[in-house]
DNA sequence: ACGATTTTGTAAAGATCAAAGCGTATTGCG
DNA sequence: CGCAATACGCTTTGATCTTTACAAAATCGT
């Protein structure tokens, strides 16, 4: 919705205005016209033409000459927002994994480099795989790190608004880090840290199983249990950074709710710890009783700290996300019959669409709410690289 | 901050946010000077002029002719909001109580109208009663149901997009009634209908404990425990109006925390179950045993339910309002002692500061910026009172 | 008491920007 | 090949804000 400005507005500062409606117009849209941009942006058609060619001299946009023709009348010029102007990356630390993305300003992928590490890896050494995956996955692109206009870093545990992880984190030695700092000696753009469950909210309302929603809960369903709060379409942090942290209370066992699979009987020995839960959904698919039983008791803890959640925000769309979502079909129906039981407004429950990737892909999508937010406040000068406050 | 506008913004455009940022910055301070006004808004002094002689003549502002100067040189015309030019209604429909506020567009209150109400009215019975004290509230200002821009009906019960109670309410007959429907009969400014504990937190950011924050989690504590949560300055609703309704969850024994003090041993029969809970809090303010531990039990099971709030929010501020707020001395620091064992981050806990009138004040709060809202989004033209949709 | 100083009010000039109108270029169709 | 339709580019016009300048009103200093 259009908004005012506290402060008040002269010429100069309307011409901009303009311009970011077109950028924005540009953005959202197939190469288009000038005709065309009039009317999306209400513009008068000069006044598009004038700006159009003012942002393809600042670098923003760039000019397809006619090709062949489709309609009658002479052919336009399209323009068409350079989405090369600048480059942005999400990446995902994760206990296992570190997996990198580096996508244009239209948030098309272009690039991304993935690397396991050893889940007892300590700081030193997880810092240098993420260094090596980063350097990877910018030089693969065929940029350099002056080219990169936000990283935003996804980590499991509690973020602070100095992006550190000082309340909790399975990662060992991880709680001294000071990711962001370490970051910010690599690249001279804004750098975010925050929290992986939190950005896997922010991927699925992005392009996963709840595009259409404004309020979702977001569970992260896997060997610990986490959530992430979009609100009125905004993803919220809470004062300290640690909203959706519902697992500490102990009313609400959400931390035992991956053990009844881990000590599911019948699972054989050769099975490792890890692979117990996927071993346990596999045999309650083809009938085990013991594994349905299993499967049944972790979804009625799961379903007590997902309606603390709903019942706080009541929100549209619950999207079951995580290692666990692979076993979507066995958790969904039970999961919406406990929360029928325990909620009083029912909201849709989802499985996630984007899988494991979901974390970074979130990350990635910060990276690029960070971008616009510089560019739709500070306003559009030439495309460079936003540099630290 | 500053906007954009995703339309195209031309010159009557322009001068149309000038001048709302002119009615801004007079509405926020005292009457004011031109160069004052200049120097907030950043706008040249001319410009300035002309546009408070604008508002003058539409009927936004008045001005005060210089009477005895206090500074060196020629005294200054000052403009000042005509807060005069509309008036908004807050009501708070209780159960045992109903009672009208009439405010200026400033928020200063001119009428309040106050007249209890049988708790086991029926709705007919009861919206006479509320007839009644909004025409008592409206006459007694002066003014006609056309002056009045915006009423807010605070009701017990999660309220829908639509207006209705329709999950729940204390009230007996109240599902079916159409309060909003009703009131739009007579006024035809817009109406809502919310729920009280939202109201009160709204009210308790406005003016009271909690005017610092922007993340606040209001509880009211009385016969019946209820929450409003204000997330990034806004007041959430949930997608079905149903947020903060942690009360139905089992495992929260949030409905029953209230019975520890009716049912506590050694309370006097002479005493009504609805004056228990004040004896209770009496008497373990003079040291009797058994009230204490009723207290210590009640504060025990209200804290869960706060604690699944604080978890899943992580606010700054956790205000405790409702009737026992007048006896928050004595729930303050156990509750503090509960949260801090069961919560991560720790947040500031307050009492009320408004007492019982908080969700009558919260009510004309809404009506405030649901005139704002009209104001800053549909411009200002002439000062009319909004029609309904 | 009178002039200097400071601040306000107002008017004119200059600059910027978008809207409206009009002529021209290019293509498709008959 | 000519006509119609569409798009492009230019000029004029109108609206707005800023700058500059100057007159008016009050206080301060001598």
């Amino acid at each position: 919705m259009t908004e005012l400005a506290t402060t008040g507005t002269d010429l100069p500062r309307l011409r901009e205005l303009n311009s970011l409606s077109i950028v924005r117009a540009l953005r959202d849209h197939p190469p288009s016209t000038v005709t065309e941009l009039s009317q999306r942006t209400g513009l008068s058609r000069p006044a598009v033409d004038v700006i159009a060619q003012g942002l393809v001299t600042d670098g923003w946009a760039t000019v397809l000459e006619p090709g062949a023709s489709s309609a009658v009348g002479r052919p336009a010029r399209r323009y068409q927002f350079r989405a090369g102007a600048g480059y942005v990356v999400g990446v995902d630390v994760g206990v296992h994994k570190i997996l990198a993305l580096l996508a244009d300003l239209d948030g098309n992928i272009v690039q991304s480099v993935r690397q396991s590490v050893a889940a007892e890896a300590a700081p030193a050494e997880r810092l240098a795989v993420l260094d090596a995956v980063l350097d990877a996955c910018v030089a693969g692109a065929g940029k350099s790190p002056g080219d990169i206009w936000a990283v935003t870093a996804a980590v499991t545990g509690a973020v602070d608004a100095a992006g550190r992880t000082s309340f909790f984190t399975p990662l060992p030695g991880w709680k001294s880090v000071d990711l962001a700092g370490h970051l910010g000696g690599r690249f001279s753009c804004p750098i975010v840290v925050e929290n992986d469950c939190k950005l896997a909210a922010l991927a699925e309302r992005w392009k996963g199983a709840a595009t259409d929603a404004d309020d979702i809960v977001y569970l992260l369903g896997g060997m610990r249990n986490g959530a992430g709060l979009i609100i009125d379409g905004v993803l919220r942090r809470g004062f300290g950074g640690a909203a959706g942290e519902i697992g500490a209370l102990k009313h609400v066992r959400w931390l035992n709710a991956p053990s009844h699979l881990q000590n599911c009987p019948g699972v054989p020995d050769t099975v490792s710890p890890d692979d117990a839960a996927a071993w346990v959904f596999n045999a309650a698919r083809q009938g085990d009783k013991a594994a349905r039983g299993a499967v049944n008791r972790y979804v009625k803890d799961l379903a007590v700290g997902a309606a603390a959640l709903v019942l706080t925000l009541d929100p549209q769309v619950v999207v079951f996300g995580g290692g666990f979502s692979r076993s979507a079909d066995l958790v969904l129906d039970p999961l919406r019959h406990e929360l029928q039981r325990l909620c009083l407004r029912m909201p849709e429950v989802r499985a996630s669409t984007l899988g494991a990737d979901s974390v970074a892909l979130g990350a990635l999508k910060l990276s690029l709410n960070e971008v616009d937010t510089r560019l739709f406040s500070a306003g559009l000068s030439a495309p460079v690289a936003p540099r630290r406050h």
